[in-house]
DNA sequence: GTCATGTATTCGGATAACCGAATACATGAA
DNA sequence: TTCATGTATTCGGTTATCCGAATACATGAC
């Protein structure tokens, strides 16, 4: 019997925040979900470099967060799971509430 | 009347996902959910040196995802908000299920 | 004050992330 | 095959992260 490998497991898990962990891939991510779009157009919305969406997605993808579909020379891509989206939503309404909690205390101090 | 600073709001955002985005860090909260502990206690029952859980500590205190209370000379740290650990399990749960479909595929292919 | 306990920080080096710019690659049409 | 369109990769430099080891700091007891 092997022992449970939470190590790797949560090495895993990590690798999920990490791909998570960049203001445009957020953007891209909540973009997919409104709408998928191939590279190009993606950027052109976004207004990035070709290249960087490119890469961006690339860490996406490593991540099984996006998925593909060809459509000639274009690259649709699309959100895999849309809980990632409810899971970004709910990061940030925590992150408003801290955020509110933390000028109370301020303003409370005095400031 | 000013924009919505959307790349500002994703970089928050993605602070917040960067703070989550480390094995060890990942484990200190599950181990926070299970019980709230000071710094040495829980280097203890994690098997890290003190100076590592300290670091983590406050990179999750930075994002305010960990809350804290001194005891005497201890700090005693606790979740900020349960949320957090909601957001963690969904990820896990979305992960397993990405893993699963690329195990089915490998498989559906010959490997 | 001095000490014991517990916590936080600093330093230095290794590793990884990010970007712009340039370029290579893939696909389908002609 | 050649070209146009769209996508992906590489290179080089900058910046950020992580750790172990050592050390500094904070608190309360005495």
């Amino acid at each position: 019997m092997s022992y449970p490998p939470i190590q790797e497991l949560n090495l895993l898990h990590a690798n999920i925040c990490q791909a998570l962990a960049d203001p445009k891939r957020i953007q891209i991510l909540y973009a997919l979900d409104e709408q998928p779009r191939n590279v190009s157009v993606l950027a052109d919305a976004l207004e990035m470099p070709q290249p960087t969406v490119s890469r961006h997605l690339r860490v996406l993808r490593q991540q099984s967060l996006v998925l593909t579909e060809r459509d000639g020379p274009a690259v649709f891509y699309y959100l895999a799971d849309r809980r990632i989206i409810e899971v970004l939503d709910t990061m940030r309404a925590v992150m408003f509430e801290a955020l509110a909690r933390k000028t109370d205390l301020a303003e409370a101090n005095g400031f």
